[in-house]
DNA sequence: TGAAAACTGTACCGTCGGTACAGGAGGGGA
DNA sequence: TCCCCTCCTGTACCGACGGTACAGTTTTCA
């Protein structure tokens, strides 16, 4: 029993860097059975086929997110009791794990498998939508607990923005990804924080006279 | 060269709404000739192989894509005289042709291929990164010239803001497939809007007294 | 010590990407 | 008219891969 669970876990491990790597399709089974140093009768001793491996792969990365969250935003919760400056700060180190990623963000399984979709069966594709609802029902409930407290600044849907939350996440991860720039990700939740900051706080009125030095986009031609 | 080039857009076509449902390990060539009439040498006439496809695809979308946006936010151009509200409207122009697609958006190849990475060649990797930093520079510059303009409210650098318009999009388009709610990614769009305008407008003095009920994010348990 | 769990080994099948090459239809220019 | 070029078809074949079947062996633990 213990050794079974060992084994699978480092297959798992192994299919789950191949495949943000290069999308189940071209992950080959046989790759990973060399990597893991098993024979093929081994591996399909653990997973019938190769979509029973992608539901497993699946909740296992989708636990290891929500886990991420929760610790995070509850670690957050714990520092500051306001909640809006505890969405921010929470927010605040995401972006900090983010950027702390060696090699950037490796890529998210449930967008994977969105852009992989017609192969894998419903039950994939159901608990696939399940994980994007839990995410909206996550913020979702961080943001109601703002707006009880502060006043939107502009008529927005909580659920919409929580979605921004996944949206800039997944969006991010692709320009990262594509762009070969692990900071991105980062920066853009950072901007969102910003969003969320200009949402429910007055804008500080300016301290200076001039066009502000501390602004990147200045009147630069570049 | 007219009936050549004829098949080669058909081939085209069916790889491109193939390899945006199952992505390119999961569409294979066999099934591209059955659908599009013709035999396997005829196939590998048009492309030496399945990578010279992706090329040729990933070429074609990224073109369609830049002619889109040129469209509609000269559109918008021409409209309003003022960068800031002309790009309020487009990007509302945007939101408006995103909704209007029947079955949502079929997915966006950039993506696609972002997730697939290391089974392509280097040089589609390149052409994959021009396209994600020809879609900074295109925002870039529109922002610039509202920064010209208008005193930004919140300090934010203007790439990075470029770069949130594709990060909402990709990721919009994640979210909207997945979730199978097709208006989620128009509805990001007209989130992102929003952030825009509050970066550069003055937040207008709320009219009502109590808390709004026009707003959808209140105090409601749900 | 014995049964269940966790594998190995071998053999085999169909599909797929890809190669090689011969040849044929059809049109257009010399 | 002839030839050449574009645009394919047909056939045969290869290795890699996903998957099946099943018999046998080692390891673990109660």
């Amino acid at each position: 029993m213990r050794k079974g669970e060992e084994t699978r876990t480092r297959i798992l491990d192994v299919a789950e860097a191949a495949v943000l790597q290069k999308g189940f399709g071209g992950t080959s089974i046989e790759e990973l059975i060399a990597e893991t140093g098993i024979t093929k009768s081994g591996f399909f001793y653990h997973f019938r086929d190769k979509n029973e491996l992608a539901k497993a792969l699946l909740n296992r990365y989708i636990e290891n997110d929500e886990r991420i969250y929760d610790e995070i935003f509850s670690r957050a919760r714990d520092l500051v009791d306001d909640p809006l400056q505890s969405f921010l700060l929470g927010l605040k180190l995401l972006s900090e794990l983010l950027s702390d990623l060696p090699n950037g963000h490796p890529g998210c399984l449930v967008a994977g498998i969105c852009y992989y979709e017609r192969l894998f069966d419903r039950e994939i594709q159901e608990i696939n939508r399940n994980a994007v609802l839990a995410w909206r029902r996550r913020f979702g409930r961080m943001i109601r607990e703002i707006v009880a407290v502060y006043p939107l600044r502009e008529p927005v849907d909580v659920d919409q923005l929580a979605d921004m939350v996944s949206s800039v996440l997944e969006g991010g991860i692709v320009l990262s990804k594509t762009l070969k720039e692990p900071n991105t990700l980062a920066e853009q939740v950072l901007m969102l924080r910003t969003f969320v900051k200009m949402l429910f706080l007055p804008v500080a009125e300016m301290p200076r006279a001039s066009s502000g030095s501390a602004f990147h986009g200045g009147a630069e031609p570049h």
